[in-house]
DNA sequence: GATGCTGATGTAAACGATTACATCAGGCTC
DNA sequence: GAGCCTGATGTAATCGTTTACATCAGCATC
């Protein structure tokens, strides 16, 4: 493959000439310009992004670790930081931690010897080694969604706990009492905050929290439907499921399905993330929406911030509630919200 | 950061000593050994992969250009793409096309100038010179789940041919004689592969494709809506739609809820692509399901075959049926096959 | 005890770009 | 016309690895 070399021979220029035409590092004589362009079409030049990487210590690529590239809310932030990142002139590296502690260790190590510019990390797990090394060397670092605490590290992250308290509001207008919850991870910020959420909320409407209707979930699949399954086979199952994430949604759903109960008449579904195909769901289900396309290009411009050597603010935006039919008609109060 | 250098002079050794040791390249002493992994452990020493690349000429990457990551199927045939690109010791970066030639031309100059070891396309349009000229310099490169005609890279892909004659099959048996198709681009190898197909079956069971039942879609669900509001409106609409692909269902699905239309009592709906919640839709969708998980581990493996500079085989699988109830019930010869 | 081999290590050249510094011609100012 | 500036270009150092080649000590062989 052709380099700056062979370029400089065939145009009969030096190798900073060459550089300079590409870059526009420096004023060049028109004629030169176009002698060095014609090389560099003829040879179908195309520069070697490794070794600039390694002369300027810039590789203008991000990395982007999320929790799980199967689960449709992180895909769709990939996407949302893909466009952003894009515009800004990065690429990005995904690297899929399938909610796994090492194998986001993994591409934290994959990435940062690939010398990305910054990393932007959903945390799947409490603080490793790793990543606190990577933030003691001063690693432009943003965390995206999730957040852990003690770290001196800018999160951009939803938060849902007045879109909870609306949801429960909702239900016990529907009658509800009973209401169960399957929790996400509490080693993940986002499983504690919408737990503790969850918690305040229920006390707020002078509702118990039985023991038994929290779930300990893991943000898959198919913990969602292990727990509906428990929460069914309770002697007083609830009356209301709500699933801390969208795929154990999912979960729950196949349970449900899988016992022939009607929803809502036998049991009401909720849940925590919102997807296209729930408006399709009989009955469709209501949902807590986040607004992820801003979370991804404020992850991207935060870190642009902290790879320039700038600080980046914190970024906390609302989740919102979209009532649909699983949980149950009849509430007039809410007509307008449906969709 | 520390280079080898630091670690050479902690250590006492020479830089090539260290290397010797991180890369087990050569014999080195017990003794030599231990004081050079204390100093890389003392200086938390990550190698450079930017200067290795550059000096061995191989990244230990490979690209992954899909046509939209927000539709399943690519984003389930990027996790199977990771999943054995990571235990073959490759990291992957990913680029979305989103269906624009331009934008899989940004990503193909982009991961080429990183100096992939080698490149899966999955291609969004006709040949571009951009993908001519990489082919002609002898990229490694295989072609995923689409093809381009007249180039010599090896394609890995699903054939449905077999599984949209069963599925027309079951919509004879079914009483359905008006069947429309909501093809895929044309310029797109599985856009034609599956509209002939479906041609192909229609004819085998005498049954005339009429013009207007024929719509050009672009894989997107905004053009599965536009169809299915078109064939809808028709003086004489179709019993059924068949969608070709799952976002173009998603788009018809869409139009015919909006339109109160009962399914498949008023019209059948079926997919080419089967995703998991597609047995949650009342009624649950009928639909054609590729071995993805294959596609994308066969692929990877062609790929490293073409970086070894061996030859890789083209691969074909098998798409097959799965019959839920949205084409209409009673149809006792595929009980079996029901799920 | 000369020779040759092997194991352990060091020196220095590459890889392909960017860029600090040097050079030189030409034109301006006084 | 001396001095200086500016624009256009070239030379060579540099980034952090890997690795070909060189060196040297120790030991076996005859």
């Amino acid at each position: 493959m052709a380099s700056v070399k062979d370029v400089a021979r065939l145009a009969g220029v030096s190798v900073a000439t060459v550089s300079r035409v590409l870059n526009d590092s420096a004023p060049v004589t028109a004629g030169t310009r176009e002698r060095v362009l014609a090389a560099v079409a003829e040879l179908a030049y195309r520069p070697n992004a490794v070794a600039r990487s390694l002369r300027t210590d810039a590789t203008r690529t991000i990395g982007l670790i999320i929790g799980d590239i199967l689960n449709p809310f992180f895909t769709e932030l990939a996407r949302a930081v893909e466009d952003e990142a894009r515009v800004t002139g990065y690429s990005v590296v995904i690297g899929n931690a399938d909610e796994r502690p090492e194998r986001q260790d993994h591409y934290v190590r994959t990435l940062l010897e690939q010398r990305v510019d910054g990393l932007l990390l959903c945390p799947t797990a409490e603080i490793t080694p790793l990543v606190r090394d990577a933030v003691a060397d001063g690693t432009p670092l943003v965390f995206l969604d999730r957040t852990l605490p003690g770290l001196d590290v800018p999160t951009v992250r939803a938060d849902g706990t007045a879109a909870i308290g609306e949801l429960i509001a909702h239900l016990t207008r529907l009658g509800h009492r009973r209401i169960a919850f399957i929790s996400g991870p509490a080693l993940l910020s986002t499983g504690r905050d919408r737990t503790a959420a969850f918690v305040a909320a229920m006390a707020g409407h002078g509702l118990p929290v039985r023991d038994e209707y929290l779930e300990a979930g893991d943000f898959q699949a198919a913990s969602g439907r292990a727990s509906a399954a428990r929460l069914l086979a309770l002697p007083e199952p609830p009356e209301v499921i709500f699933a801390g994430d969208n795929l154990m949604a999912l979960g729950a759903l196949d349970e449900i399905r899988a016992r022939g109960l009607r929803i809502p008449a036998d049991v009401a579904l909720a849940s925590y993330d919102d997807l296209p195909w729930f408006t399709h769901v009989d009955p469709p289900i209501t949902a807590i929406d986040q607004p992820v396309q801003e979370l991804g290009r404020l992850a991207v411009r935060g870190l642009a911030e902290r790879i320039g050597g700038r600080p980046a603010d914190p970024v906390v935006l609302a989740a919102r509630l979209v009532v649909r039919r699983s949980c149950g008609e009849n509430d007039s109060m809410e007509g307008s919200a449906r969709r």
